[in-house]
DNA sequence: GATGAATGAGAATTCATTCAT
DNA sequence: TATGAATGAATTCTCATTCAT
């Protein structure tokens, strides 16, 4: 009569609630993935879950709330990290390359999230950036700032270092992830390579 | 009242039909890059012309036709530069700097293609490549491989090299369009001296 | 396994349920009024009280359900009255005056039970008359007509006397209803003079 | 009073244009009179149109515009003619006798626009007053005061003598509805002979 | 009984595309 | 060819009602 009572924090319809939202996110990210954000209804998220049309309202008011939450659990997976790491670094080499890891890393271990980001719709390939992502790249350039005024860089245009950082980590990532098997160290040596001695120390990895 | 219409070739049938063909694909562009392809609806973009909606079918078969022009025109506008660059290239940083020379040339003197490309829906800014752009991309990197190939370059990763300088052109060129008036040879002597020599080249321009 | 379920005058249970039932028609009274019937769902009846949603359905088979019950409370509340004092009449004014009153007076103590029949839902003023409040005014008809058959009045068109009173009750109530303090007494005089002499009565009372 | 009807320039467009707006305000005068305002669905007002359901927005925002559209011209119709006529009148009978009038002839007229007001929902009677008619009972009630202030009548409370001419109208206006043949001047004199002289007079028509 | 999430039919609305003028 | 209203399938969203807990 009574339940057994198994020593569980949750209730079921509590771990119901839990399940049906991470399943929906779940369905949301591998939708947006293949049809990239414009193209998705809300429909289509549904449709790969087992609920009712109207269970998606219970849980995001629209499309745009699920994709806020889907791009609001990347970053919080992401910057924490990449404020550590960064904190760490003692020379601007440690902040490029920490930088990298953490993002390959997450890339390598998330792949979904990331195809979030670079959909493929029909031919079109989409990149998109949500306010989480550019502040994180906003941050980065403060430290590229702090770290030339601090004198561990000679004075650069730091803008358009932040920019060439990123855009390397899109596109070189996109590339890391179309191998079978995601090396996510050979990507980060690359990237800093690249970033801190150009093509002469990319093939050259002992130069000074 | 009417214009005076100076005996052209065209007949003045002929010549609205150009103009007509011009301003969809002026208005499509605009709105392209206010809204993202996947919210941009048919009647946005004739809404920004004189034209009748009906009007648009004449001239388009469909939403994505009228995209696929756009972003055609933008690769017809840059690949033979691209390509005549290349040629003419002798050694490795001609191949680069020509490359980003061409491509920032082309953002400077035509923002409004560029502004499809990086749109800014609500908070979500959204990049799009089209066939031609990731073609064009595959042929730098076919002319990388035949630098190696050649000895113009010691041997690096081809794929990674090329996915480093695509993600560069596009978020460097993104930091000079927002400034007030662009520095397209800033933009390409920034760019080609980080590929070519990482930020110790940044900051000592004159080292070998 | 199931209660043992003293008997008692009122079990706590029971005394629980009478006291939901009140409050759903509380709140169903409140937010009709506001809205309108069709206007209304059952989640705003439920959302002004602190039961769930599944529990309306015990109460109630359904929002109709529960609107009848409301116009039935209504007619409850001044059916019996009207039949008392109209039982006890010897003159046709008393008829006519003895129902005025009986009515002005049930909306003065119950303005709520009024604004359910005559809602302000956004521009549009409602009112709606049940079966139960249609079944009152048919036997005013008959009262009336009884009232000919007697002779203590005049043949007249009984049903647009009828009507006239119907209609002049709800809407000088619903003006006596709008000032500060009902004044029932002078509702009532007026509308039985009108009845009884028109205009020249009412600025004369005392007329024969 | 008729229009002179100028052979019309209509092009065949335009025309259908006006056609199918009043096919659907004809629909939708015939469905809110069965369903009432608030059951009533934009489905249901197309279904009694030949029309597609997309149509429906080509001419009306919404389903609430719609019904705006059928109260306006209600309105249009009749608020003329109600001014008209109190501005010829010379005694307050005059005024009184001239108001009703003209809704009776309103309502004989076009008795699809009244059962409009007088709906039958299920078991619910339903009567929506629009801004509009609420207008045009208190121009009444200025007229009423103005007769006063004249000494065409008495002193009396205009407001509830307003509001009692109003329900009488729309009550008798009902009955009179309701009989196969609808007898304008019968309603007229008793409802004007009710408010004159109250039940005296209706039995006596020739008293002072 | 009470709860409140789930359900899914159906409502309002949009929009790419067609077509009569 | 241009026009712009018509179309109707598709989409977003609501809500009365059910049902597992």
């Amino acid at each position: 009569m009574e339940e057994m009572e198994v020593p569980a924090k949750r209730g079921k319809r509590e771990q119901t609630k839990v399940n049906n939202r991470k399943a929906i996110l779940a369905a949301a990210r591998s939708i947006f993935a293949e049809l990239g954000y414009g193209t998705t209804t809300v429909r289509d998220i549904i449709r790969r879950t087992d609920l009712a049309s109207g269970t998606f309202y219970n849980y995001f008011q629209s499309k745009e709330e699920v994709f806020q939450a889907l791009m609001d659990a990347n970053a919080l997976e992401v910057r924490p990290h990449l404020i550590e790491t960064r904190a760490n670094a003692r020379t601007f080499e440690d902040l490029i390359e920490g930088t990298f890891r953490v993002f390959f890393d997450y890339l390598a271990r998330d792949r979904g999230a990331f195809e979030v980001l670079r959909s493929n719709a029909g031919a079109i390939r989409v990149r998109m950036d949500t306010p989480e992502i550019v502040a994180g790249f906003d941050e980065l350039q403060v430290d590229i700032e702090k770290a030339i005024s601090d004198g561990l860089l000679e004075p650069v245009n730091a803008s358009y270092l932040t920019a060439a950082a990123v855009g390397m980590a899109f596109e070189i990532g996109d590339r890391m992830l179309a191998q079978e098997e995601a090396d996510v160290e050979g990507a980060v040596k690359f990237a800093t390579s690249l970033i801190m001695g150009g093509v002469v120390k990319l093939s050259n990895p002992d130069s000074p």
